[in-house]
DNA sequence: CAGTACCA
DNA sequence: TCTA
């Protein structure tokens, strides 16, 4: 399926590899624990996230950038094998990915449209990996203010933004709350792993 | 502006 | 859905 360039492989992941990697999921919030970021202006993002990986996403009032270390000064685990082999079949690239962020949706968590630019290279694709609940995500072009498409993510699609898709700006509207079983309290888990350089 | 309140 |  095409959405503006963005490639989305609906089922990618059957529901015994979901589990799979639900529990490596665990594995890493269990060493650096979810947080709600705050973006520059102060407000207090209603995603919480953490990472995995060499490095991290992290927004404070400083701003956005990837570190070497989770904000509590505990080292990012390694990127799980099963999650990297999804950036192996989807990325079209040798490279390993630097980083792969975990975004957890809660009820009415939402995420506002924006466009990944933070890192070096944008010749790389970002590889996303949904789990759990349904979420409306929504694409437009390279600029604010344009047409957009959209889109309900489910659980184990895996979405690839390259080429002119990579700098889109795109988001998350919505979630169906409790539409998956996968997750014990239900919500999301978004996984996106990238080439930071 | 990886946000949200507010209005047409 | 758009604006600020």
């Amino acid at each position: 399926m095409d959405l503006g360039g963005a490639k989305l492989f609906k089922h990618m992941l059957d529901r015994n590899q979901q589990e799979v990697v639900v529990n490596r999921v665990r594995d890493v919030v269990a060493q650096v624990p979810l947080f709600h970021p705050v973006t520059a202006s102060g407000r207090r993002m209603s995603v919480r996230m953490t990472s995995c990986g060499r490095l991290g996403w992290v927004s404070d009032r400083q701003g956005y950038r990837y570190e070497t270390h989770h904000p509590n000064g505990t080292s990012w685990p390694k990127i799980p094998d099963e999650i990297q082999d999804v950036w192996k079949q989807v990325s079209d690239c040798d490279v390993v990915p630097d980083s792969c962020l975990l975004n957890f949706y809660g009820e009415g968590a939402k995420m506002g449209m924006h466009q990944d630019r933070d890192e070096g290279d944008f010749s790389f694709p970002v590889v996303s990996i949904s789990l759990g609940d349904d979420a409306l995500f929504r694409i437009g072009g390279t600029a604010r203010g344009g047409k957009t498409q959209s889109a309900w993510l489910g659980s184990g699609d895996v979405l690839v933004l390259k080429g002119a898709a990579r700098l889109a700006y795109h988001g998350i509207d919505r979630l169906r709350f409790r539409s998956s079983d996968l997750l014990k309290d239900h919500g999301r888990i978004n996984l996106t792993l990238r080439v930071v350089r």
